[in-house]
DNA sequence: CCGCATCCTGTAGGATACTG
DNA sequence: CAGTATCCTACAGGATGCGG
């Protein structure tokens, strides 16, 4: 995410006239699209998949993901990293070679994409019939 | 969505030359894609909130978002419905009035929202530093 | 009131080529 | 090997106006 500050809200009057305020919408939205901002687009999960498996060289991760381009991926990894999920690492070899790796931080997003992995499985069966 | 067939996966074989199922990374990624096809977007979550709170009527939805178009929320609200959080219902009165209301099934989204809302709030915290 | 038809823009992501 | 630089396309979403 790039944090923004961009208006998005809804006006949540209550149909009964119940007084309630604006900012419980925000608090439920805001923290959503923040979430959402860091995990979706096209190769973020791919990306963290391929890394987690053990995938650590620029290379390397690039062929593991049939598709994506090295311009595509560079940048995923930079907005990876700053959102604290990957960590970069530069070895002073000959030549110099690159090191990705998770952080521990990135096991928070286990629950996230765990409980997405569950909804959107039975949601296929809903929607496709089972 | 529109239950992509698109290909999207990745070599998924381990650094210690297991052998592992290229399909087990579809099996994480595809539900995860199909939920945040549901989920993601601009107004998505806003519509689900405003209809949730009892925004019934489709100008009575349209005004609670601010700067949302007709023409957004007509498709969203479409969307919503094929997906089954959405009932649409015609009433045959003069005019004809239209009321849109979540279905139960709607429901089972609250896990989802709720594992992105707290990873959202702890999110922001860890990287605008507490 | 409840939308749809047109037209337009901004941006994610793709193709291709090139550097240290 | 580990990326950048350009250029380009596709599609989500916005602006405006009209129709039943």
């Amino acid at each position: 995410m790039q944090m923004k500050t961009e208006e998005l809200t809804i006006n949540c009057g209550k149909p009964y006239a119940e007084e309630s305020s604006h900012t419980d919408c925000h608090k439920v939205i805001m923290p959503v699209r923040d979430a959402l901002d860091v995990i979706s687009g096209k190769w973020k999960l791919p990306i963290i998949i391929a890394v987690s498996r053990g995938h650590k060289r620029f290379r390397d991760i690039e062929r593991s993901i049939p598709k994506i381009t090295s311009k595509v991926l560079s940048k995923e990894l930079k907005d990876l990293e700053t959102h604290k999920l990957v960590k970069r690492t530069v070895y002073d070899s000959q030549p110099v070679s690159v090191e990705y790796t998770l952080t521990p931080y990135a096991a928070t997003l286990d629950s996230v994409i765990g409980a997405l992995q569950k909804w959107g499985i039975q949601h296929r069966k809903k929607i496709l019939g089972k």
